[in-house]
DNA sequence: AACAGAATCAACACCATGTTGATTACACTC
DNA sequence: GAGTGTAATCAACATGGTGTTGATTCTGTT
């Protein structure tokens, strides 16, 4: 258990560890891409990045280490990305914005998402990281909703419990369509975006 | 490559294999629900139906075989009860009734379902098999909403795109909801039933 | 120069998968 | 009921990937 991550913190001159660190990363997503995870053997990231198995092992404790890293890398950018969204006023924009915004997160980081996806069962810190960010945007949807005129509350059909519907249809919906390619995803968000308005009430 | 399932049909009394091959797959289901599918070996499944590794590989060709069986062992019966339902033409009944048989499946078959779902990217045949179930789905629920006056046609806002996107919704919600508990999985088709409701333009 | 900690790697131990070849149980013919 | 082909079984092996260890080299600091 290397202790590398508790005290990463800043640094004037980067160290040669945070290179290497960043080159397995993208070694590690470029292989993703290629092969999956089952396939993609810790030797193989480790050549990827120019080094041995044995370096890499220093750098993370085990293959799941390195994904969880990578999936936490990106979800920092939906994160971040969220935020800085601005919040209308208006549900009708509201919605149009966060699809768009949807299509472009998942053009960038389709394939970590779908990864992260895939293994939130398996590996628990990737369900942690996924779940909390499912959250965030369950809350958005909600707040949308709510907005519109649908009643809060938690009951089976009221805000939340439809935000919750709503936010997995489109991560399953994404999720089909980012395998297929640009043009499905941004037919998959017109569909998403039709189904969220209708469920708003705000068109007939 | 053994030659067992070309020619496994008829046989007067029961063959000893047919009787093991069962606990085979019953011991894999058991043992599934317990570790998952990771943690779950060979040897595990071997000893829990009473042979040694080697017996196993006589019936099945590998670990990602006999879960394939398993897989189509439990959509062969969601298949057999999506032809046993008769189709109603009040599409207020047909919804109502195809989410009630939706949360039984869901029951009974929850564990598989789950499992199949998470293995369709990394196996290719439990991939053809699951997306081949929902295309069944897909195809009823267009019928559905074309009958409640939905426009028909294949664009983004029209019943086939819908369609998928509903379909994905309630998978991935039932997906989330079969893992809490029954009551979740009775509100989530509450909810889901709602929703389909109203962009089937059948409630406001 | 000398020391500390960062970084590297070759070699090893371990475990799960899948294979092989030899052996036993079973059903069916004559 | 002896004989024969096929079904079924298993112990032993080969392979390959993961994670560990201990020794070694680099790099910056005083």
């Amino acid at each position: 258990m290397p202790s590398h991550h508790s005290a990463r913190s800043r640094r004037a001159t980067e160290r040669k560890g945070d290179v290497r660190e960043r080159a397995i990363l993208d070694t590690c997503e470029a292989l993703l891409a290629q092969k999956g995870y089952d396939a993609m053997t810790v030797g193989d990231i480790a050549q990827g990045a120019g080094i041995t198995r044995g370096a890499l092992y220093f750098y993370f404790g085990s293959k799941q280490e390195v994904v969880t890293a990578l999936v936490a890398r990106t979800v920092e950018h939906l994160w971040e990305r969220s935020r800085a969204t601005a919040q209308t006023d208006e549900p009708r924009q509201a919605i149009a914005a966060a699809m768009q915004r949807t299509v472009e997160l998942w053009n960038e980081h389709g394939l970590v998402m779908r990864t992260a996806i895939d293994l939130s069962l398996t590996v628990p810190e990737i369900g942690e990281l996924w779940s909390h960010t499912a959250d965030l945007f369950i809350t958005a949807i909600t707040a949308v909703l709510e907005r519109a005129g649908i009643q809060a509350g938690t009951g089976p059909e009221q805000a939340s419990a439809m935000a919750r519907a709503l936010c997995w249809m489109i991560e399953r919906t994404f999720y089909h369509a980012s395998q297929e390619s640009r043009e499905a995803l941004q037919k998959a968000s017109s569909t998403c975006e039709h189904i969220w308005l209708i469920s708003a009430g705000l068109i007939t």
